[in-house]
DNA sequence: CAGCATCCATGTAGATACTG
DNA sequence: CAGTATCTACATGGATGCTG
């Protein structure tokens, strides 16, 4: 279940540490690397930003984000949970009424990653121009 | 080889419409979530940001990123250009030297992605303390 | 050196059915 | 309503060998 957090490539050279306890994520042995690995991921990158704006139950969360299944939303909040950017409020009534809420930490992040979706937004059409630049340098310039 | 970018599920509702041609990547039909998973991306996330300091011959890049596969750096670095984040630059010579720089475009999302990093490597600290507690919540405070 | 083609083990995520 | 469990198709990515 938290498999991939496991470095488990054996090729990796530790080299002589210049850097002493500096996290680097560019060090493959980095533990850094496990946690951008987290937060390289899809659907971390809309369920941060949606708890912005407070308080969210499980359903509300499944209306607001489309297309994720209650599999991957579940999954996903516990692997947030588990790394404290979000808490977890369970009221313990029937029938079951269960909130999330960013941490501080949790909140920290969600600022950079609201950015993101914000760039995304905002430079889709440039991507999208660039993609059918792409297609057009590909079949002209190249063979054919 | 880019199959990932079809929004090909079915059960999409495109509600009234009510935000005209506006990008939101709460849209499950939205582009830009075909995009935003680009970006959510763990080798785009380091080499992306690897780029920022000039021009970046393949070699280079494979000795820099730790642990990264010739073929995950070539797929990435083509999906990077093919979006019009990153310029492939052939210098037609044999033996081969093909340098690989950042558009204006991927600039800007670099900057963005250089602070998901600098996030990461500062905020490794009160990660891994939440995963502790998280597993001592666990286990004394549950079952068991 | 840069990169492609191929093979293949593993991981991922969707669908479905069930529980308290 | 929130969550779990299981099954499975599919994508992912590592390893290897080959090319100009």
């Amino acid at each position: 279940m938290v498999s991939k957090l496991v470095l488990s490539s054996p090729q990796y050279e530790t080299p002589p540490a210049n850097s002493p306890a500096q996290a680097d994520v560019y060090e493959q042995a980095c533990p850094s690397r496990a946690i951008l690995e987290l937060i390289a991921d899809k659907w971390t990158l809309l369920i941060l930003p949606a708890l912005r704006s407070g308080r969210r139950r499980n359903g509300d969360l499944m209306r607001v984000i489309g297309g994720v299944s209650q599999k991957m939303l579940t999954q996903t909040l516990r692997e947030l949970e588990r790394n404290g950017l979000v808490n977890r409020i369970d009221h313990q009534e029937v029938p079951p009424r269960v909130e999330y809420e960013l941490t501080e930490l949790g909140r920290s992040l969600s600022d950079l990653m609201r950015k993101l979706d914000g760039w995304v937004e905002a430079n889709i059409e440039a991507v999208l121009k660039a993609r059918a630049d792409f297609e057009g340098k590909e079949h002209g310039g190249n063979a054919q």
